[in-house]
DNA sequence: ATACTTGCAAATACTTTGCACTCCG
DNA sequence: CGGAGTGCAAAGTATTTGCAAGTAT
């Protein structure tokens, strides 16, 4: 059976939420894809679930941990959170717009837990978005 | 005379637009402030500027690189750009809201640098964002 | 069964645009 | 003066909400 969709399933039971077709639908859409837009997600569920049930979804998935909200730009986008990837960031080019993830790098981790302990800050997560170009757009 | 403000006029001479009273006021309300939403600064300039002109003057400024835009959660909030302030990071509340600055880190900057660089990326800028708690609320 | 979820439609909120009028250089 | 910039009103988008009807446990 698929591994992460096990973990999805075990997730929302176990904060005593039911699995309906419209959240298998809405993880479906995010699964295994390059963060998306809002407008994305919607038109990737036409006709398995309504806008506002995407919107009500997201939410919770994110009460839930399940995914994560990202800045390119002006817009936001969304992909699944660090329990079902790696912990990673982006590089955004801002040429094409592509989103390029970044491994995981522990040695930065550990000194932004520093920086923010450092203020009495209780660090709870983060978010790093580098923009710039891409090897290809970068040639031209 | 005010410094900052000097070299805000000269930005806009620099690049040939015209020093008007809506753009005076923008700056003004950007000033010295936290990040602001755009809500924020709307209200802050009723009677001395329209809405519709205000979106207008914050897309120049973002083009001009005089302001520059943080992810707060779902929203946004609108800061004066590196340019007149120290270039730094932030650190939001979970609980209250609050965004507390950073200070610069050469050599977190550094490191970003070096792993985009190893990816044939062309970093132009960054954005760090830290959720947690702050010490106030950490306390309650 | 029954409490949680959804679809639909309508309300809000946010952002952009067209155009005639005003102000800056 | 002449073009850049603005206010106003209206059009687009994006997001949220109430409620009757459907569905998961």
């Amino acid at each position: 059976m698929s591994e992460p969709l096990e973990q999805f399933k075990k997730t929302l039971k176990k904060n005593r939420q039911s699995v309906t077709q419209t959240r298998l639908a809405v993880f479906q859409a995010l699964q295994d894809k390059e963060p998306q837009t809002m407008r994305e997600v919607v038109e990737a569920c036409t006709g398995e679930a309504d806008r506002a049930s995407i919107y009500r979804t997201i939410a919770l998935f994110e009460r839930l941990g399940i995914v994560q909200r990202l800045q390119i730009g002006w817009k936001y986008k969304l992909e699944l959170s660090d329990a079902f990837h790696h912990h990673h960031h982006h590089l955004t080019c801002a040429r094409c717009g592509r989103t390029i993830p970044l491994p995981e790098d522990r040695q930065m981790e550990a000194r932004l837990y520093t920086l923010a302990r450092g203020r009495n800050f209780i660090m709870q997560g983060h978010q790093l978005e580098i923009q710039g170009l891409c090897e290809t757009c970068a040639k031209t």
